[in-house]
DNA sequence: TCTGGGGTCCTAGGACCC
DNA sequence: TCTGGGGTCCTAGGACCC
């Protein structure tokens, strides 16, 4: 028996949990985003498979969409509480299963722990039970960590698995474009290129000198290892504990002037407290992004003197970095972070570098 | 062409203390 | 008066992921 990590992926969540409940739509483009209507300033969450054929693709803005899709597409609305009601139903059944460990990482991702001689009979087992309870569909790539079982995902959908060790790492990733590598994005893989480091079997046999000298001690060691497929092993179960809430939103109307700009900073300095609060924890920095038009953003925050769990101090650092704020430039974007004492009260124990919530 | 909203983690550099 | 290193804390900004 042998430990593995299996990464479970559900195929087009968003889209696929909009036509569960909307059988007409079986077959059709289906585009989920913002309020559903594609003129307005808003980007896509998921794209169907029948609308990705168009060129559809999520983080696109709906007006692009808008435009590639056909006449039979279908533009939906986000609606967050069917999503994290069907990712609910979807982890429970996974952790039903027996002898598994799952961490959540995503709404409709997560990696599952086993000890098996038979990794592919597990992840059969896993897609059934979700089909069986939910209705939907996923893949599940098999690694012997976290990184190749997240990798692995990719060659398995949809519907299928893939398994993906140390053994076939080169013949499978390493010919391919760093930008393949969970981490790797496309600022990365330039500065990459500028060494000439192109493909992951590349980056494995790149100096780390060289690498650790370009992107300093701690990424330079983890990109080096991510070209061989290195990377965590370990499972685990804890639930995750959120460090800071936010809430942003794009005005569909440029905010012209400072008293537009301090009323939006009250209500959304507000929700981003409410968020803290309802978890009960005390709010220990205050985060303002700003994106003037046409689009540059701007991110700076502040410590408060001590930890609050008082509203009116946090809408108040808020209006006070607000009003640091270039008032002759129009604002498209507007959000406030609020930062939070850990529950323990200590700082968190020691992270692995990849990105998200892992 | 027009670029969301929710997050996490890393690095560089300045301020300050010893 | 002009000056060293080392450590820690803080801010700003960058990059990435779902």
């Amino acid at each position: 028996m042998s430990d593995w990590v299996l990464h479970v992926d559900m195929d087009q969540f968003i889209a696929a949990v909009e036509v569960l409940r909307r059988p007409e739509l079986a077959g059709l483009p289906v585009i989920v985003g913002g309020r559903g209507d594609p003129t307005e300033r808003a980007v896509v969450s998921t794209a169907s498979y029948e609308a990705r054929e168009f060129g559809i693709g999520s983080g696109m803005p709906l007006k692009i969409a808008a435009r590639k899709a056909p006449e039979n597409a279908v533009f939906l609305a986000v609606d967050h509480d069917a999503y994290e009601s069907a990712s609910t139903e979807v982890m429970s059944t996974l952790r039903a299963l027996p002898g598994v460990v799952l961490e959540v990482i995503g709404w409709d991702e997560c990696f599952l722990g086993v000890t098996t001689d038979d990794p592919e009979g597990i992840a059969r087992l896993a897609q059934s039970a979700v089909l069986e309870a939910t209705g939907l569909h996923c893949s599940v790539g098999i690694g012997d960590n976290k990184v190749r079982a997240k990798i692995a995902t990719e060659f398995g959908k949809p519907r299928g698995v893939f398994r993906l060790t140390a053994d076939n790492w080169f013949e499978v990733m390493g010919d391919k474009p760093t930008r393949g590598l969970w981490g790797v994005g496309p600022k990365v893989q330039k500065r990459l290129a500028a060494h000439g480091i192109t493909t992951v079997r590349e980056l494995a046999e790149a100096d780390e000198g060289q690498l650790t000298a370009e992107f300093g001690p701690r990424m330079g060691v983890w990109y080096h290892g991510l070209g061989s497929g290195l990377g965590p092993a370990v499972v685990d179960s804890t639930p995750w504990v959120a460090r800071s809430h936010s809430r942003e939103t794009t005005f569909q109307q440029n905010l012209t002037t400072p008293a537009e700009v301090r009323s939006a900073l009250v209500d959304l300095a507000g929700q981003a407290f409410d968020d803290c609060a309802s978890e009960g924890r005390a709010v220990v920095r205050v985060h303002l992004k700003v994106r003037y038009a046409p689009f540059e953003t701007k991110t700076f925050g502040r410590k408060l003197s001590e930890p609050t769990t008082e509203r009116a101090e946090v809408v108040d650092a808020a209006l006070a970095l607000g009003d640091t704020l270039d008032h002759d430039r129009e604002v498209r974007l507007l959000g406030v972070r609020a930062e939070m004492a850990m529950p323990d009260g200590g700082d968190s124990a020691e992270r692995t570098p990849v990105r998200g919530r892992i």
